[in-house]
DNA sequence: TCCTCGGTTTGAAAGGTTTCAACGGAAACG
DNA sequence: CGTTTCCGTTGAAACCTTTCAAACCGAGGA
């Protein structure tokens, strides 16, 4: 494999100076047509492609942004990403996904990693938004914004969903129909978004005037289907006197493994139970019972995170925005009746 | 934002040559201690960090690699692509994820981008196994890995599974239960993988003697549930005398769609229609009536992908293999009554 | 005292691109 | 015919790191 040309190969076979070389793939109007063809022509002889590392070594910035997102196998991120993707490209950049995988010593690998190419910025969903990675991204002056989490901290622009709203639209959506007995199902509580849910839930409950000890929590190790079936196990060994009637569940794939553990039990939904997921993936309206879910505007939130780190690296005074969107319900057959 | 520092900076405020800055960098062992912690001192006094593009620049390649994914957010090809970071991890490389989304426009943009960063491979489930954008690549000497999909042509790697050997495999099962009609749902047929999957399925089905008339297709435009359920509608249009007792669905996300379309009509399954899907996603086992699936060693494709590609780029005298791995099939309840 | 040897440190060159001041030539102008 | 203007082109410098031959230094041996 022989070495790959470069301008100045272009430059000889083309008899021009290597500036011209790079007039004609910087500025092609400032080049006269002829000369342009010699040198396209001469580019396509020696199959040359620019070298981006050069570039980039001269212009000092690079034409990528990156998201280093937690879980690739959740649609929810892949939406963002999608959102974020659309972002990039019409500002003429490409977008990398790195996917960490839940794992810090990962995260702080690609972000070591992204910092030193230079990336243009960088949209991050961190398994601990509090990490000294992120601020070391920042002291390096690379452009980051935390994407579907917060940091009580205005050093970082960050985009989010409001999911204590999210909490309250879900509860209030099953106290308008009727049920004065449900359960919470999520955890664990370390995950900030599980936490605002069941405050947003719980005020909702008390906004309804309903007795405190009837909005039963139901913790769970995870936020995976597998959970949500186990969940399932015990909510229904719970004494049908005292049984909720209703399931709010703190994200879909929860709600889906819960609703195949009543299914297989030959329970109905939402006849014995009626359930309200959280995220409104595509799976949710797919499910043998379309989920109810209260859904986030995905692919928004990718957009505007990726327009905020744009922002940044561009405007000399950027202000550090903490963006906050809202959730809408989805009402689905899962409670419908 | 200041300028970021470079090792001159570091040198500098340590009082040594910008050589030995560089080798505390790369042959730590070859510098005195005293020397080294000055260094490392000063490095972080000044928040130093390598910059990736010149040091490409010289070494003339990258540390990273690359995947250029079809859809995000088929849980298949993030399978595929965790298994191929866990190679580039042992590699000591980080592995970017590209998405196109099913476009061609993109995938080329991307595949430029990566060749210009001279990253060190790439691997891609093309749109077009045929483009001529993947010989570009080949011919800019970076190596490239074709990913479940394959080209006759040995100019380049390719990792595959047998496909039609996992038609074979769902339509023997179908028939060793006993069904004489059964429905194949897949489409649309310029998809390399539904052909032969339907070329499995006609095989076997001559195998068994069963009359050829007798294995409907029912043609899909794409493989997605919202297919799978317009595909479900259909079916249930044939009349009773002539209907299918099973079917066979080129994926998994069809089969949740038809599962979905039948249990919404009221009909059950196995008991009305059997199913076999395709790619055993994880969904697929835990869907309201757990899928019989044909299973492909995601992980495995995409580890030994990676492998190939840094073969491709480290070994001198790499042979272009075709590598393709066997499905197995998993019996579940859509089947199994 | 001088030399040799080992381990450290140095400084310059190389890698490919972009930028920019300067240059040359031709056309337009006086 | 001489001067100005404008356009296209040139060549060198800069970006930052790594490498490598050469210089250096102190210690031990002759």
């Amino acid at each position: 494999m022989e070495r790959a040309s470069s301008v100045k190969d272009v430059a000889a076979l083309a008899h021009v100076s290597l500036g011209t070389v790079s007039n004609v793939l910087n500025r092609p109007e400032r080049v006269s047509p002829a000369t342009r063809a010699k040198v396209e022509q001469a580019m396509r002889d020696l199959g040359f492609v620019r070298n981006e590392s050069a570039r980039q070594l001269r212009a000092g910035r690079s034409r990528t942004l990156a998201y280093v997102l937690l879980d690739a196998r959740n649609p929810f991120f892949t939406d963002v990403a999608q959102g974020a993707e659309l972002a990039a490209e019409s500002a003429g950049l490409s977008l990398f996904l790195c996917h960490s995988d839940n794992r810090s010593s990962r995260e702080r690998d690609y972000l070591a990693h992204l910092v030193e190419q230079r990336v243009q910025g960088i949209l991050v969903t961190p398994v601990d938004p509090h990490a000294s990675a992120l601020e070391d991204v920042r002291r390096n002056g690379t452009p980051l914004v935390i994407v579907d989490r917060t940091r009580n901290d205005d050093r970082f622009c960050s985009v989010a969903v409001d999911d204590v709203l999210g909490g309250r639209l879900a509860v209030e959506h099953l106290v308008e129909a009727g049920h004065t007995r449900v359960a919470f199902i999520g955890g664990p509580d370390t995950i900030g978004q599980v936490r605002d849910r069941l405050a947003g839930a719980r005020e909702a409950w008390a906004a309804a005037g309903l007795p405190e000890d009837q909005l039963v929590v139901v913790a769970t190790d995870g936020l995976t289907v597998s959970e949500g079936r186990s969940a399932g196990e015990r909510v229904m060994g719970i004494a049908s006197s005292r049984r909720p009637s209703a399931a709010f569940c703190a994200n879909d794939l929860l709600a889906l493994g819960l609703l195949q553990q009543l299914s297989t039990a030959g329970l109905t939904v939402p006849g014995d139970l009626a359930i309200v997921g959280y995220d409104d993936i595509e799976y949710a309206a797919a499910a043998a019972v379309p989920l109810t879910s209260v859904r986030q505007p995905r692919q928004e939130l990718g957009r505007r995170a990726a327009e905020l780190v744009l922002d940044e690296a561009e405007d000399p005074d950027h202000q550090h925005q903490q963006v906050v969107f809202t959730p809408e319900l989805v009402a689905r057959r899962s409670t419908l009746g």
